[in-house]
DNA sequence: TTAATAATGTTACAATATAACACCTGAAGC
DNA sequence: GCTTCAGGTGTTATATTGTAACATTATTAA
């Protein structure tokens, strides 16, 4: 059974801080657990890519972190590489950015639901898609290493809001 | 039913002239019908994208087109972009690079197997996958607009050699 | 404490992509 | 044919994204 009714696209109530507390609180778990250190730096870098629950391009995480002082290009490429690697961000290959993994830990390759008029995303992992994928690769005789899956559109809030335009514009029209 | 037995990797006895050709004659056609102008610089293009049955990256691109004579970056990315508009190319975004699409004319977004070893690729248009990504963002309301979906791993050749290196470096450490 | 390793700082630059404006060309109407 | 004009291309400059290479600092382990 597919786990979609895990999506979530943030809504009014949503509390960020807290959603951003557990994020931090996962992100150190994994990095316990496969030894590896989650400095200061990366902390930061993790928080300004989860922050606005969107993606973030590494120039504006690099933007953001130089209010805090001085700091170059590399410096925020190699933490946004060291998350990567450790699964607790992904790459939107398709804009460029980054968003917080939602459920880091799990070795995974999210699908993402990207919405084009406010930015906001959502991951998946289902596995109906992953199955379908699959098993259209490997009929083929295809050995998958890497999913890149990327759905960009309206979410449901913004679908609403089209539909309200469309009704103002209905009514703009009768002038 | 899904299109997968439409999956083609290259084999050693693709005649990819013609193959380029028929390419170039489909492309011919849909600019026809789209009321567009298949310049010759669009169509030199065009051909140096399909040359290779790889994907190829602009800058590439560029630099073959400069064995023609002087060009600089809009021109080639202003005749790609013309290209993706009408579907003749697609982008493969986690390699930022262009490949030639095989079945032009048709209003599709294809999925991509890249092989990482050779780096020949392949298109498919799997009902099955696209059906299962509908579903599963359409069921949270999500309404899709564009999807990218980039499979990397080992085309059925690279897979067959890779498992003839094992054997290879299993006779190796015997020494 | 010391040596080894990992992480970060810093400079320079490579690779990818676009803005803005000038000029040319081909199609459509006269 | 000629003219006009939109679309296409040339050109320069620059924005954006990403890395190489090496110096310095911080952390771990002996």
């Amino acid at each position: 059974m597919s786990q979609d009714k895990n999506i979530q696209f943030i809504s009014a109530d949503h509390d960020h801080q807290s959603c951003m507390a557990t994020a931090i609180a996962k992100a150190e778990q994994v990095c316990q657990l496969r030894k590896q250190r989650f400095t200061k730096l990366r902390k930061r870098i993790f928080e300004l890519v989860w922050q606005q629950h969107k993606p973030i391009r590494a120039y504006d995480v690099l933007g953001q972190l130089q209010q805090d002082g001085r700091a170059a290009p590399p410096t925020v490429y190699r933490a946004l590489d060291f998350l990567l690697e450790l699964g607790l961000i992904h790459r939107i290959e398709s804009l460029n950015a980054f968003v917080g993994c939602c459920n880091p830990g799990l070795r995974h390759q999210g699908q993402f639901l990207i919405c084009t008029a406010c930015g906001d995303f959502a991951e998946l992992d289902s596995t109906s898609i992953n199955a379908a994928i699959r098993h259209s690769a490997e009929h083929s005789g295809f050995e998958v290493q890497q999913l890149t899956i990327e759905i960009m559109g309206l979410c449901p809030n913004c679908k609403a809001e089209k539909a309200d335009d469309k009704y103002k514009n209905t009514q703009l029209s009768c002038y």
